[in-house]
DNA sequence: TTCAAAAATTTACATATGTTAAGAAATGAA
DNA sequence: TTCATTTCTTAACATATGTAAATTTTTGAA
């Protein structure tokens, strides 16, 4: 089985390595989506509409660690990811899980705590430093009684997540770890960089040693 | 681990034990959801609305075996089961491997073909004989942009469905295989006598043999 | 009721994945 | 840079689950 690089750790001229990289991230800067962008991917909307869900969104540039919900706690934010990541985890016997990898381009919520208003089981942690998008979940589901146009693209939004986590399902359900670590890379490149292996191997239902094996190319 | 009956097979006195169960699902026929109650329990809705709901809802009275969506065929019904069952299959690498399943009171469509109206790459047949109500669609998506409630509803049927489909993913995520059939036995008391074990344990993940070993206690 | 076909169970065996532990590599703070 | 801490990899071993095949049970049509 071929698998895709998830190192540079064995580069012998570092320094053009790294300034190519540098310039990589620099132009990304400019060709990052924002949360609006995404919307608008979906339906199109009014410029009134636009300018009400501009004025509930505001900006965060948080570093690396940054806790966006404690378990315990009801989550009332719901975040999209301009740049960065961050993790859904929880806790299963002491254990830490990551039920949830949010990269740039996507948004990244306490759903269950969310949606039912009810305290979290699980928290949320910036994976690297980021710039987010957020607003009061409870500012949106107003606008949405508000405006049936953001309704429709709630509608929308909600159908897409719904799939979204159909294809999970089917992907846990019916490919190999190795399959789905594949599948990942493949979605999204560069992830195994970026993610510490702990986290991307609970994600894939699978422990930090098979995931070593796996990516040794062992099996 | 103490697991739930599965079979009536070893009664005795077989004709006392067959008239409770006729008497049980007589007193059912009558308990049993409808589409509109389903709904109702998300957000109430004007006399108008419902009517124009009502309007586009048709019942279906189907034996079991019956196909709703054929492999290769673009998806355009949506279905509540009113009682019966029905599940949704595909097939990877020539082997039957079943998706979902559905009981009474519960939704019933392809859904990726549904929303995206691609060709599916699943099949959708009755496990029972069924009492269904369906609807287009396409009438449904039409309604939702004409009324603002129906589109409200729209968004909390979907967001529903994508919380049910993440709590699917912890399940299969982090609990074994004894655990998902236990738990499925608990959410859906009465599944084991309906749906064939080897349906059970392709939604569930495992194999016939291992989910027999599951029922027989042995591991 | 009878009987053939399908489904479920059981057994034996193979294999992928988990567990534990030790060592190597990478990371981040001083 | 140095050094302690964390993360990753590797190895040895245990175990759950899959595969194949034979047997029993159930199902459904005649």
């Amino acid at each position: 089985m071929k698998l895709l690089p998830h190192s540079l750790s064995n580069h012998n001229c570092g320094c053009k390595i790294i300034i190519l990289v540098y310039l990589i991230n620099y132009d990304l800067n400019f060709l990052h989506m924002t949360l609006i962008d995404t919307v608008l991917q979906f339906q199109k909307l009014s410029p009134d509409s636009l300018s009400r869900l501009e004025a509930i969104i505001f900006k965060q540039d948080l570093p690396k660690g940054s806790s966006l919900l404690r378990i315990g706690e009801i989550d009332r934010y719901f975040h999209f990811i301009v740049k960065g990541s961050g993790r859904v985890y929880y806790l299963k016997d002491d254990l830490d899980v990551t039920d949830y990898i949010a990269l740039d381009g996507q948004f990244l919520g306490g759903v269950e705590s969310l949606f039912t208003q009810q305290p979290s089981h699980k928290g949320i942690e910036l994976t690297e430093n980021s710039i987010l998008e957020s607003f009061l979940f409870h500012d949106f589901e107003k606008l949405c009684g508000e405006i049936h146009e953001v309704e429709s693209v709630g509608r929308k939004l909600s159908t897409f997540a719904f799939l979204e986590a159909q294809r999970r399902i089917e992907s846990i359900h019916f490919l190999s770890a190795a399959e789905r670590y594949e599948e990942l890379c493949l979605k999204y490149p560069g992830i195994a960089n970026r993610i510490p292996l702990k986290h991307l191997a609970s994600y894939l239902g699978t422990t930090p040693v098979s995931l070593s094996r796996i990516r040794g190319g062992n099996q």
